[in-house]
DNA sequence: TTCCGACAGTGGGGTCGCAAT
DNA sequence: ATTGCGACCCCACTATCGGAA
């Protein structure tokens, strides 16, 4: 069961969660083993020995829940996780384990005990869940909160990706994205300079954006965006691209991958786009980006540099 | 006839493994 | 040894098409 993207609900009815950051997982107990499937359908069980133990703790069981690497500060990092996620050489797997190991939140319990829960509303769902002491070094069940906008700004706090929203009559339907779970993100949006574009299916493949650099006239490359560029905005980013192709790459030397300046067209750094997007990752790229709109209003001397 | 929801397609940040260069 | 590509993970959004209203 998927989450719909949506805002806080204002009435009542509803449980609140944190959004965990990770890697989707059903885990299957059964016959004393453990099995872990990811969303795709593809078994992932060997990724994460550190699992195992569940056998002991749940019977015959088949819980849902997020897979997260958590950093010192006790947040999740998607980063550190993709080291783990293709891992399926056992040897390997179990010396990232001891090295980087993860937290299994568990959320949703679908069976126990040869009976399926699908059909009770989440509340129970979510009692048998809490009445099974699922507690351990290596899994948790995460808590459940009541005030949304307290959960919100817990979340916001704690530098969280968001809250998810269940209504608390709903019953799980697998594999559906449904409105009876809501997922509210935290997302950013703000202004950088356009340093290039990269011709795909469409005319305008992606933006190659940054920040205004130190050095005049130069750009700190922060990533493409690609997503959000509708018909009528990748007519606008032409007309406005068209006239400032440069021969130069107007990012810092070195900066931009390779990966990302193969094709490039390069534009003088002067038109300023507003984009929208989740977090930045540890090398300051961002993470989910999408086009909102040209600032025309603006000049890159307006935007705020790499540092701010 | 119009509207809406599901779906495919296009774009993004990543890692890993393998084949081609 | 490097590069390219697809397979998996996470995703947002647009355009299209068929069925419901």
């Amino acid at each position: 069961m998927l989450a719909v993207p949506g805002g806080l609900p204002a009435s009542p009815g509803w449980a609140y969660e944190f959004k965990w950051d990770g890697v989707r997982a059903v885990a299957v107990v059964r016959d004393g083993a453990v099995r872990l499937w990811a969303r795709s359908g593809a078994e992932i069980t060997t990724a994460y020995p550190e699992l195992a133990g569940l056998r002991d703790v749940a019977g015959e069981a088949v819980l849902d829940g997020e897979v997260v690497v958590l950093t010192e500060a006790g947040r999740p990092s998607f980063t550190l996780l993709a080291e783990r996620m293709h891992v399926r050489e056992p040897a390997r797997a179990a010396h990232l384990a001891a090295t980087l190991p993860i937290t299994y939140m568990i959320f949703d319990l679908l069976r126990l005990g040869g009976l399926d829960l699908t059909g009770l509303p989440y509340a129970q769902r979510r009692e048998h869940l809490e009445a099974l002491g699922i507690a351990g070094a290596r899994w948790a069940v995460p808590p459940v909160f009541a005030d949304g906008r307290a959960t919100y700004a817990a979340a916001m706090e704690h530098g969280l990706e968001g809250v998810v929203a269940k209504r608390l009559t709903s019953v799980y339907r697998p594999g559906l994205r449904s409105a009876d779970w809501l997922k509210v993100k935290l997302e950013e949006s703000r202004e950088f300079v356009v340093g290039g574009w990269r011709p795909g299916v469409r005319r305008v493949g992606g933006l190659l954006v940054g920040l205004p650099a130190v050095q005049p006239g130069r750009l700190t490359f922060h990533g493409r965006v690609g997503g959000g560029i509708g018909a009528a905005a990748e007519r606008a980013l032409l007309a406005a691209l068209e006239p400032l192709r440069a021969a130069r790459n107007p990012f810092v030397r070195g900066t931009v991958p390779r990966a990302d300046a193969k094709g490039a067209i390069w534009v003088q750094p002067v038109v300023v786009v507003e984009v929208k997007y989740g977090q930045r990752t540890p090398d300051g790229r961002l993470r989910f980006p999408r086009f909102l709109r040209i600032r025309p209003d603006l000049t890159p001397e307006e935007v705020a540099g790499a540092t701010g």
